[in-house]
RNA sequence: GGCGGCAUAGCCAAGUGGUAAGGCAGCGGUCUGCAAAACCGCUAUUCACCAGUUCGAAUCUGGUUGCCGCCU
């Protein structure tokens, strides 16, 4: 016998489901499915790679839908870079509400858990109001980081950053790596040793907490999603993908990338910065001190802008959930839509 | 027509008798607080072709073809 219960009628559940918002509980012979009244935010994902054409996609669908739009784009955060990160337009902002973009400096410090700190109540908000968000853009992490959180470790402070930077600079990766093994060696055994990114953030984590960053992440495992998801991937053939790359660089350049990135540099923005180091905008600074000539700017653009396409391909290919279409919002896309809104919570035994 | 030089992966290219460096480009993958970042792996059974010398040839010899120079 199955009993569908109010866990608010069960205050012991409570802790749980608030978390959970589902659960299962045993009660003798029994299966007491428990559901809470407010059930977890829905929302559409809508990811591929660079240049498909992820954003006319989602407003079009989110227009349909009078739903709201939530970018997951690691770059399309930073005002005043506008050209290069293909941001949505004011046209394209004023059809559909845009959350996400234009948020920070870009001298700011922003990562995937500030993404997944400022976008989660954004999705809460909207549920409240019965508005359906679409998550649209193509950092893979982000996305991920929205509907999983990332584990609970404490920040770290800015000094144990430098200072294990600054070891590694001065004695060699190969040093920190060594260090891993001695407190780590879960994680050491997975990195590689040239891979000091990951060897470094293990060790930070370690070093503030007092705990291997493995015990984190074999707690938490991207297990709890915290709203249910209809993920669509856009897809499109490799070689018409990377023909509309080249033509989308090529207008870029004509939209006067070159003159957004001069502008930024004198409005004190330097090279060093992350943002500053993204596609298109460093291959522009190479130009501008030099480094490379005009026609070499616009190859190494393109290529690295298709190498970056794959990636992301390979991202989001990995995510069995991904629902693959063509970048056109046929009415199959919309009819999966429509279903995932219809279909209840439902917890099936 | 004669003489000389060069032919090695999609491109550049090392290798002059001992079993095909490297770079570019490409492809595949990883990803838990820098992710448009960072990292890893793969890519010539074969050196224009044919024959010969040799235990052994991309490397030596002869011929063929192609390209590039110079000369007539």
């Amino acid at each position: 016998m199955v009993w569908i219960l109010d866990p608010d009628s069960y205050p012991l559940y409570t802790i749980i489901l608030n978390k959970f918002q589902t659960g299962v509980a045993r009660h003798g012979n029994e299966t007491i499915l428990m559901q809470s009244k407010q059930p977890k935010p829905k929302a559409i994902i809508i990811c591929g790679p660079t240049g498909i054409g992820k954003t006319s996609f989602a407003v079009e669908l989110a227009k349909s839908f009078q739903g709201e739009i939530i970018g997951a784009d690691s770059m399309q955060i930073y005002r005043h870079m506008d050209i290069g990160t293909a941001k949505p337009t004011p046209a394209e902002r004023s059809v559909v509400r845009h959350h996400m973009v234009d948020i920070v400096d870009p001298d700011e410090p922003f990562d995937a858990e500030s993404y997944a700190t400022l976008s989660l109540p954004i999705v809460m908000a909207l549920q409240a109001r019965q508005v359906l968000p679409f998550v649209v853009g193509g950092t893979g992490l982000y996305i991920k980081s929205l509907i999983y959180g990332l584990f609970d470790a404490k920040p770290v402070d800015k000094e144990v950053r430098i200072r294990l930077k600054q070891v590694a600079e001065k004695e060699g990766a190969a040093t920190l790596f060594e260090r891993l093994e001695q407190v780590d060696p879960v994680t050491a055994r997975k990195l590689h040793i040239n891979d000091r990114y990951r060897i470094l953030r293990a060790l930070e984590v370690y070093e503030t907490s007092g705990l291997p960053i493995s015990d984190y992440q074999q707690r938490h495992r991207f297990q709890e999603s915290r709203m249910t998801t209809l993920k669509f991937g856009l897809h499109m053939e490799r070689d018409q993908l990377y023909d509309r790359i080249d033509g989308r660089v090529d207008a870029m350049i004509h939209a006067g990338l070159l003159d957004e990135v001069r502008r930024l540099r004198e409005s004190g923005y330097s090279g060093e910065l992350k943002s500053m180091q993204s596609i298109g905008y460093r291959h522009m600074l190479d130009f501008l001190d030099g480094r490379l000539d005009w026609p070499e700017t616009i190859r190494t653009l393109k290529r690295d802008t298709r190498r970056y396409a794959k990636r992301q391909m390979t991202w989001f290919n990995a995510d069995r959930e991904v629902v693959w279409v063509d970048p056109v919002v046929s009415s199959k896309v919309e009819n999966r839509t429509r279903e995932f809104l219809s279909d209840q919570l439902s917890v099936k035994k």
